[in-house]
DNA sequence: GAGTGGTCTAGACCACAAC
DNA sequence: TTGTGGTCTAGACCACTCC
């Protein structure tokens, strides 16, 4: 079976069918969800491509990374391109607002540090940092406020590698996000933040600092920030309460939104 | 001021400080950081640009392909390109993981359905799918169980486009997600998901559907699934026994991944 | 009509991987 | 050494927006 049979001369032009690239793409997406091209196996080269498909080889690199932009494929230099997936459709792998709110509540609220105290990493604790039991960190803990509300809108701990903290620890309220903070003040970069979300049932003490019932529902969303290295410089534990918080996002599929 | 004196011809080329197009984006990101272009104005044009750092306008091109791809930048046909942030720490818009939960565990565990009905849009769930009350939709209900293990995953309860639903209703159970199913056979593409995660109390009803204690604490996950035209076409309501699931994702930052 | 970004070509050299 | 993808050039025409 020849190639050409498989990736038919293109029988539209631009005028017709719209871009090149991206009938080239869409001719190489459905080589790669019938199984023509097998996950793992190796594209043709982008030479082979430009040849077949009569096109330059910029042509079929603008579709490759129309692909790549949607995870079906990736490419790696000296060596190929290679099938990812065969289906874009079980991927979703690009998410819009997803943490807007990260840096974007922040924003609109005030934190106000209750109380600030060092603590000995053991344990669990140690195991979610991925730092050594025995090493000191600092614990900062108090209710974000939404302004002219009298409840808090959430409790917030937060864990901070004491070497990195600098002047954290004097500031008694925050309304920037204390991990843009300590980016600034220690030259670093968070590059992630691995996000969890659990569902818990509040306890008294928490009931009381969110002025909630004991027994009702809250939010917690834990935040590790993770910094070139896999380093993890950071971990905030926000409680929010369940009648004032949802956590909403918005997962698009492909990259078409550039 | 002349632009020479804020764009200062590059001192560097490709040997010394990496990729020209990447010590371009650079330098536009740090003028943008400063002020120098403002959130809202347009840059110089690709033309003006190339001629100012001496390179092709492909090369240019690519400085503002990273640049948008960090959603700093927009582009428009017959426009320009927009400045939309001041600084891409705040925007945290990639996200690698957040819903590749959404295909996968669905081929983890199966879906039993227990209930199928019609149901007639109102009020809030009328204005969830941004339908119009009156119209009629299909309810399916049942356990999501996970293989070898007695108490339910989760409890789901999915409402369908009747229209849309084919043979969806009459299956008694699901390995892959309804979606998918309906992506297929009603030939139509799921563009984006909207998500939701709530904190809940379980009551009496949703405690023993889930096995588990009235007064325990569930994760409520909410998505609609919109196709193209922002129509929405199914509504799927999770509901996790919170010792038994955490929502997880990754957050990057940028779109250095591709 | 003038100017913008979007697409496309036909070359070229490079860094990297494999043999 | 050979071949890959990554980068880069100097052109060109197009669709679109604004005047």
């Amino acid at each position: 079976m020849s190639s050409a049979s498989l990736n038919a001369p293109l029988p539209r032009l631009s005028k017709n069918g719209g871009p090149l690239y991206l009938q080239i793409a869409e001719r190489l997406q459905r080589n790669i969800a019938s199984g023509r091209y097998a996950v793992g196996s190796l594209l043709p080269t982008e030479h082979e491509l430009s040849d077949h498909f009569g096109v330059s080889r910029q042509t079929v690199r603008q579709a490759i990374l129309h692909l790549r932009q949607m995870r079906l494929i990736s490419a790696r230099k000296g060596i190929g391109t290679r099938v990812e997936a065969r289906d874009a459709g079980a991927t979703f792998s690009h998410s819009v607002r997803s943490l807007s709110e990260l840096a974007q509540y922040a924003e609109e609220t005030v934190l106000h540090v209750r109380d600030v105290k060092p603590v000995v990493l053991r344990g669990e604790l140690a195991a979610t940092l991925g730092r050594p039991a025995g090493e000191t960190w600092l614990r900062l803990s108090g209710p974000r406020m939404l302004p002219g509300e009298d409840a808090p809108f959430c409790w917030t701990t937060t864990y901070l590698d004491r070497r990195l903290a600098g002047n954290v620890s004097t500031r008694r309220s925050y309304t920037h996000p204390i991990w843009r903070q300590i980016e600034q003040e220690a030259d670093i970069r968070v590059r992630e933040v691995r996000q969890s979300i659990a569902a818990k049932v509040l306890g008294r003490t928490d009931a009381a600092r969110l002025q909630r019932p004991a027994g009702s529902a809250a939010l917690e969303i834990s935040r590790c920030y993770v910094i070139d290295g896999g380093v993890v410089t950071q971990l905030s534990i926000s409680l929010h309460p369940a009648d004032r918080f949802r956590y909403e996002s918005v997962l698009k599929r492909d990259c078409a939104s550039i």
